[in-house]
DNA sequence: GTCGCATATGAACAGATGAGCATATATAAT
DNA sequence: ATTATATATGCTCATCTGTTCATATGCGAC
């Protein structure tokens, strides 16, 4: 189904840029994963689960008690969390204690933090 | 608004993990900015868009064509993208060339990546 | 087995989001 | 001025998402 609206006449893009760019993208799927992963960090919940198990593992009730939100919004959240391999779990009895899975996340974060950061010292000066 | 819901009686996070928790963890208002930087990476659309622009800058039309969208679809993700301050534009003429505005979204992609990769790694080997 | 507590999960509902359409704006040419 | 082209934007709608509620499951104590 091409597009019915009328596209530019003059394509500006270079031939090797193409050749390039298509050398560097990842495959559809892999983008497809990849803005599920960053989908996963897009809610602040989850983000405040996962600076919790930066600092140590702790199970889903002391989570829902920091977070003051409900036991069940918070084990949704960490199903979520699961599936996309970055928290694993232990059981001990009753409780469920949830750990990290993964050691770019923090990086991650790191990255998008720095990137906040340099966005709010633009704004200031920029007015 | 207190939790109607029982949480659990016994508290298993210690007094020094709470204490080094909220040393770490960011402002409400960072977090919330940092979600909302993961949420512009959660779209492919996005994504696609940011991996054009790793390699050159790049006229709407010639996004929209490549991607093979429409060109209000693109604009109104490149507006996102703008809002975020991850890319930059200049007007020459009637056209608009868009411009990376950011060096982390390379590496927060790379990490992402590196993720995905582990994470299938892992689904090969556990069946 | 029953009871109580910790966690998981399905359904439902409100709010957010991405794309399409129509239209507005910007620039250049005439 | 008008026309043509490139881009931006407001509105609408279908889809997705996060939370709540009710309920199920898992496990230990009895």
């Amino acid at each position: 189904m091409a597009a019915t609206i009328e596209i530019c006449k003059d394509t500006f893009i270079h031939k090797d840029a193409v050749e390039k760019l298509k050398r560097i993208t990842p495959s559809e799927e892999t983008l497809y994963s990849l803005s599920e992963l960053f989908k996963v960090f897009g809610d602040t919940t989850r983000i405040k689960i996962l600076f919790m198990l930066f600092v140590s593992e702790v199970c889903v009730c002391d989570i829902a008690a920091f977070l003051n939100m409900s036991q069940s919004a918070i084990s949704h959240q960490l199903r979520i969390l699961k599936q996309m391999r970055l928290v694993r779990f232990r059981r001990q009895g009753k409780t469920v204690f949830y750990s990290l899975d993964d050691n770019h996340i923090k990086r991650i974060f790191d990255q998008g933090l720095e990137h906040i950061l340099e966005r709010s010292r633009g704004e200031r000066s920029n007015g």
